[in-house]
Formats: structure tokens, C-alpha cells, sequence
RNA sequence: GCGCCCAUAGCUUAAUUGGAUAGAGCAUUUGACUACGAAUCAAAAGGUUAGAGGUUCAAUUCCUCUUGGGCGCGCCA
């Protein structure tokens, strides 16, 4: 929080500062922190902008801004100096820190956490892979994505639901149940000639296994209903072991299928809706969609002209639902392989009579997965892939998530399963939960003694004076602008960069202080610094859905 | 052909959305365990940020072009 007061209190500098020259704009500066070469907490780039404004010598303005930064913000400024180019850097006082870490001390898990905000009730809709085999690692890494994401905005206050939508209906689902039937028939006996574009997988075998030892006559079978249940039942458990749980799994059949008393389904009446509107039309006996009319390149159609309806209209369906369920927000997150989709599902947005800024599309380039350098294929229908499962079962699910969440969602990067194992040992994550475990041990340590203090308002705050300590300290205040950084970009990942940056300033505070020393008053600080970090890192872990033990 | 995304150290990548000498990890080399956990720390080496222009006090970031890669362009899902 360090960060956001002092940018308050010198957006009043430079307002008060500004109106002194006559003029009453304000200007967005920014407020960050210096390279580690610079000795100073805090730098900012205002006396630039506000040079430029005033068309004067930006070294002049920094200089004169100085001197009303340190008058008028002496509980929060140490020193205040003008450096290269016009930048401010600035020193704030100790008291600032150690009042920071007795909040994180305080707050614990709700540090940083903003009261709840029923303004914007959010809605998540990540993974939503077809119901026609497991998971495999792209799927994976849309899981940890849009997570991690609902964790931070659920942190930030947000009323979030995380939502999966089930592609239940059409005709992959005819082929799927088909595929379980062959196999079954197989298994009976009958010589039958698999179709090449049928699912092999070894699961559907299995459940036509399961089906011969619990039924018997093949005319009562729904091999629909039995072969979505069973993989609906693997992905649930896949992504349970990934610490992902959904709050609604939103089925496609209750909006394409599903009649009210007339007779309709959702999918008739948001048609009917856009048709009314003059939002869709018929041409050539179809219905098509105006979605150039909201910046598409295309009007796209809804139902063909055999009367099925098209993908897009339960879309279109689902989407509409969303609104009646009073979402204000929707986050929708889709593999790259979709943004195609972006255009005609913002359209529907708008047609449906809201903000296209409502929607927020998150593109995540799939993982492309390598096994000793040769590329491996994916594909659900030949059976040949790498599921979610065996990568977690490889290399675990905490390295796993974290390694997901490493990069940016729009990276696209090759995944070496080989490398990864190799690599597993050493893996970042182990390094942030060393922190934790390291942590603990002095705490352990500590019991053994009697003369520490543990009553806060009693603790010697400025004995924690070391370059270490403070850096330490800072670095956790940085949580909560990592919160914001986050929900501003829409993406977690800034949070792995986060907590390995906390952890290479734990190690070398732990290096250079010793916590556990014949003074007494200087160990009683030092174990609330190291209360302090432990919160942070098990928030922070928290928030990318990975544990935090206490030994390892 | 049209559109969207990407290109940073040998490899995988970051850069607080336009800021100061472009940061990490892996791999390589060197040093540190008779005090709280060496899954650690300290140090070396590694870069024309694909290339060329432009805008700016300031460009990895924004604009244009070129090259190389990924993806999408159906009355498919």
C-alpha cells in the first residue's frame, strides 16, 4: 500500500504545484521503483511531464517540486533528490515500512484484500474443453490462467463466479457416443471396421468395459449420457488435482435443448430477440447475424438453412444468459486458436445492448509439447497426446501451475516434458517454498526460548534498519501493487515474477541477519519481519493455487 | 490472398504498459556449510531486444516497411 499513498500524496504535490503556474489539468505520472543500482525506494518521473507542460528545463521543475515534497510530506519522505533527466528519486521514512509489516502482520491472509464489492459481479468462463476426452496440457494451462485470475480478483473484492461451459451438444457428441457403442460391440465379439475419425482413445475403451460388466442388453444403453459422464467425471477429478474448481458447470444442452412451455429453447428466443431487433436477417432461407453492423468483418449465421442451428447461436444463447444472471463483467478465456471468435462474440455483446468493454477476451497461446526435441501431436481423436494427468503426475501439480503461470498468457512456448523433469529439481517453485520452509524452521527454533517478545506494541521496530531488511520489507508492501498490476493486465504471472523477486531478497536477508541471536529485542523484530514474509509468500501462493509447506 | 498474435543471452523467458546501466532461471566456470534448512548464497561469462526507418527529453514497449514463425479466415465445432 506504501506505493498508492505516496502516488496520492504526490499527485497533491504536483496538483498544488500546477495550479501555483496556472493550470489546472492533472497529469498521469507514474510512481515506481528505481533500478537496483540507484539508492533510493521510490522514483518518479513527474517533473518530465509537468516540464513538458510548462515547456521548461525539466532538472529546474524537478528541483523546485523537491523542495514542496519534502514540506509537504514529511511523514512519509526521508529525502527527496533530483537525478538524471528530470526522475525524483525519494527515501521514505522507516516508519512507513515498519507500519506496512505490522499491517501484513495484522491483516494476514486479508492483506491487500479490498472489501466486497457487489459493483461488479464478475464471471470467469476458462477451460470449457469438449467433453469428448481428458484433459491435456493446453487445457492446463488455460486452467492455471483463469484460476489464478479469479483468485486475485476474488482477493480484490470482485464477485466472481468461475464458470465452465459444456459443449454437450451436436454432432462431435453423436461420433463420441458411436465411438463408446463400436468399441462395446467390439468387446462383444462383432467384427467391426473403426472409423478413422471416430475416437480411439484408450478411455472410451474403458468405459465400454465398464458398461459390458454392469449392463447387459446393448438397446438400453445411452452411450451419450454414459461416455460424457464418465470423462465429465475425469476432467472434474483432473482439474480437482490442480487445485481448479469450478462454481458452475454451465451445460449447452440447457439453452440448445432444454423448452419452456412454448416449446422454445434459449437458443429460439435469443434468435427471436436478435430478429426483432433487426440484428439478424434471412437470407438464402438461413438466419444470419449482423455482426458487421458491431464491427465484425462478416455477418455470420445463426441457423442453416436445414434449420440447425450454428455454433454461434448457442453462443449467442449463452452469452445472453450471462447478462440475465446480472454479470457486469465477462472474462472469457480461449486458446489462441479462437481469436477468430473475438469479433462475432463481441458483436453479440453489443447486439445484446451492452458496452463491448464489458467482454474481456484473454488469448492464450496453446502449449506446444516436445519430447526429446520431436515435436508430439495433439489430437483428441487419434488418441495421441499428453494429458494434464501425466503431466502433473511427472512433475507435480505446484511446478506445474507455477510453470504455467510463468509467462505471459500470449507467449507461446515450447514444453520439453524431458526438460522438464530434468529441470524439476530446480524448479522455481521450489525456490519460493523454500522461503516458507526456511521460515518455519526459525520459528520452530524459536519456541525453545523464552525471551521473546511476541506483543507487537512492544517490539523495537527500528532495529530493522539493515539495506536487506528494508528491501525485504518494501518488496512485501509490493503485494498489493502486484494485486493491481494484475487485475489491470488481466494476467497472474505477475505473481511468480513477484514472489521469486521476494524470495532472492529472503535468502539474502537470511544470509547477511542473522534472526536468532543473543539479542533479545533484535530477534523479536526479526522473527515479526520473518511473520511478515511468511504471510506474504503463503498469500501470494495462495492466490496461483499452490501450497505452501512448512518443510519440504 | 486477407486478418490477429509472436520474435529479447546457447535454451526457457521477464521488464511494474514509454523510463535510468534490458532482469531472472537452466546450462558453463569459480568460491562459501563447527550458529536459525546448501532445494541456499557470492561472483564470472553470456545482448546491435530479428532487420531498417520514424515519433519522443526517453523506445524491448508506439507507428511504417522487410524477414522469419504460430493461428484464424465454412450454412464446422
Amino acid at each position: 500500500m506504501i506505493k498508492q499513498s505516496i502516488t496520492v500524496g504526490l499527485n497533491n504535490v504536483i496538483g498544488k504545484y500546477l495550479r501555483s503556474k496556472d493550470i489546472s489539468d492533472s497529469l498521469k505520472f507514474s510512481v515506481e521503483v528505481p533500478p537496483k543500482e540507484i539508492d533510493a525506494d521510490f522514483a518518479t518521473n513527474a517533473a518530465m511531464f509537468v516540464a513538458k507542460k510548462l515547456k521548461m528545463n525539466p532538472i529546474i521543475v524537478a528541483e523546485e517540486i523537491v523542495n514542496t515534497i519534502i514540506k509537504e510530506l514529511p511523514e512519509f519522505i526521508e529525502k527527496a533528490e533530483v537525478a538524471a533527466y528530470g526522475f525524483i528519486n525519494l527515501r521514505i521514512k522507516n516508519k512507513v515500512l515498519y507500519k506496512e509489516l505490522c499491517a501484513i502482520i495484522t491483516e494476514k491472509d486479508k492483506y491487500g484484500s479490498l472489501p466486497k464489492n457487489n459493483k461488479e459481479k464478475i464471471v470467469v468462463e476458462f477451460v470449457s474443453a469438449n467433453p469428448t476426452g481428458p484433459l491435456h496440457v493446453g487445457h492446463g494451462r488455460g486452467a492455471a490462467i483463469g484460476d489464478s485470475l479469479s483468485r486475485i480478483l476474488k482477493h480484490l473484492g470482485y464477485n466472481v463466479t468461475k464458470e465452465y461451459y459444456l459443449n454437450d451438444v451436436g454432432n462431435q457428441m453423436l461420433i463420441l457416443a458411436k465411438s463408446t457403442e463400436l468399441r462395446y460391440r467390439q468387446l462383444k465379439g462383432e467384427q467391426i471396421d473403426f472409423p478413422k475419425n471416430y475416437y480411439c482413445g484408450d478411455y472410451i475403451t474403458d468405459i465400454a468395459k465398464r458398461l459390458i460388466s454392469q449392463k447387459q442388453n446393448i438397446d438400453h444403453i445411452d452411450f451419450k449420457y454414459e461416455t460424457v459422464k464418465d470423462i465429465l467425471k475425469t476432467i472434474e477429478v483432473d482439474l480437482k488435482n490442480f487445485a481448479v474448481e469450478f462454481d458452475n458447470w454451465f451445460s449447452e444442452s440447457k439453452i440448445a435443448v432444454d423448452k419452456d412451455q412454448d416449446g422454445q429453447t434459449d437458443v429460439d428466443k435469443a434468435c427471436a430477440y436478435l430478429l426483432s431487433k433487426s440484428d439478424a436477417y434471412m437470407k438464402d432461407n438461413a438466419l444470419w447475424f449482423a455482426s458487421t453492423k458491431f464491427g465484425d468483418d462478416k455477418d455470420r449465421v445463426l441457423r442453416r438453412s436445414d434449420g440447425r442451428y450454428t455454433y454461434l447461436a448457442s453462443d449467442v444463447a449463452y452469452h445472453k444468459n450471462k447478462f440475465e444472471r446480472c454479470f457486469t463483467k465477462l472474462i472469457n478465456l480461449w486458446g489462441t486458436d479462437h481469436h477468430g471468435y473475438v469479433a462475432r462474440i463481441r458483436a453479440c455483446v453489443q447486439a445484446l445492448g451492452f458496452n463491448k468493454e464489458v467482454l474481456n477476451v484473454i488469448l492464450y497461446q496453446l502449449v506446444s509439447l516436445v519430447r526429446n526435441g520431436q515435436p508430439v501431436a495433439m489430437s483428441t481423436r487419434t488418441g495421441e497426446f499428453v494429458t494434464l494427468k501425466e503431466v502433473i503426475d511427472e512433475v507435480g501439480k505446484d511446478a506445474c501451475r507455477f510453470f504455467f503461470l510463468l509467462r505471459a498468457p500470449d507467449s507461446q512456448f515450447e514444453f520439453d516434458l524431458e526438460l522438464a523433469k530434468k529441470q524439476s529439481s530446480a524448479n522455481p517453485v521450489f525456490y519460493v517454498q523454500y522461503v516458507n520452509a526456511r521460515c518455519s524452521s526459525i520459528i520452530r527454533e524459536s519456541k525453545n526460548r523464552n525471551d521473546i517478545i511476541s506483543d507487537i506494541e512492544k517490539i523495537n521496530f527500528n532495529l530493522l534498519s539493515t539495506k536487506e531488511e528494508r528491501d525485504l520489507i518494501k518488496q512485501l508492501s509490493a503485494f498489493c501493487d502486484t494485486l493491481a498490476l494484475s487485475e489491470k493486465t488481466m494476467g497472474g504471472h505477475h505473481f511468480t515474477a513477484y514472489l521469486i523477486r521476494l524470495a532472492d531478497l529472503y535468502h539474502n536477508f537470511y544470509e547477511k541477519c542473522r534472526v536468532l541471536s543473543d539479542d533479545a529485542n533484535l530477534t523479536s523484530a526479526r522473527l515479526k519481519l520473518i511473520e511478515g514474509v511468511m504471510i506474504t509468500v503463503q498469500n501470494g501462493l495462495h492466490l496461483l493455487g499452490i501450497s505452501a509447506p512448512e518443510k519440504m
